[in-house]
DNA sequence: CGACTTTGACCGGCGC
DNA sequence: GCGCCGGTCAAAGTCG
């Protein structure tokens, strides 16, 4: 259970950000018991795989982009507690959306990582229960080494003010 | 001047 | 079929 430290998709120190491909999900066991409500800190964290993917038999003449196979997209939720909504993650997220969440004052975020080809988004939202909550959604996954000059990983965790209870 | 935000419009899916 | 809703686009604005 304390190996959840190495599924923050930041710029760990080296190679633990390379070896660091989300998947997590297949046996997820263990996430589960971070879904109910456990301590300040790193809040939870749960992937939603089969549930996202669309009928889109009909989209095939979506021309502007190659639909490859099935999409299917594996989502993974991050639940920090921080003051600010950005969680640098060392790499670099251009904006293209925001909206407002029914049942929640504040409003969710989306970005997309600008690396040429990487699709890779997320989504960052705050809690209207904890304001002090942020939930940061990533889709997809990074192909491509990490853009920015590298932070080290202590100064990522007191930027996103997590703790562990050991 | 390039990179990124902001923000209303737009669009497709879904429930009624 | 219509309207709501969540997600995305894109033009204009902002910042370093």
């Amino acid at each position: 259970m304390e190996n959840y430290q190495m599924f923050f998709p930041i710029s760990a120190p080296s190679t633990a950000a390379q070896s660091l491909p989300l998947n997590m999900a297949p046996n997820s066991q263990a996430f589960n018991s971070f879904l109910g409500n456990s301590v300040d800190g790193f809040l939870g964290l749960k992937s939603t795989e089969d549930l996202i993917q669309k009928p889109e038999a009909k989209d095939f003449m979506k021309s502007s982009q190659k639909m490859e196979k099935k999409i299917r997209k594996p989502r993974y939720a991050f639940q920090t507690r921080s003051q600010v909504d950005i969680l640098d993650d060392g790499y670099r997220w251009r904006k293209y959306g925001q909206k407002a969440v029914k049942n929640n004052k504040f409003p969710r975020s989306y970005y997309r990582c600008t690396h040429e080809g990487c699709k890779v988004k997320k989504q960052v939202q705050r809690l209207t229960k904890d304001e002090s909550v942020v939930v940061t959604t990533y889709e997809g996954m990074h192909t491509h080494p990490i853009q920015k000059p590298t932070d080290n990983f202590e100064h990522i965790l007191s930027q996103m003010q997590i703790y562990t209870p050991f």
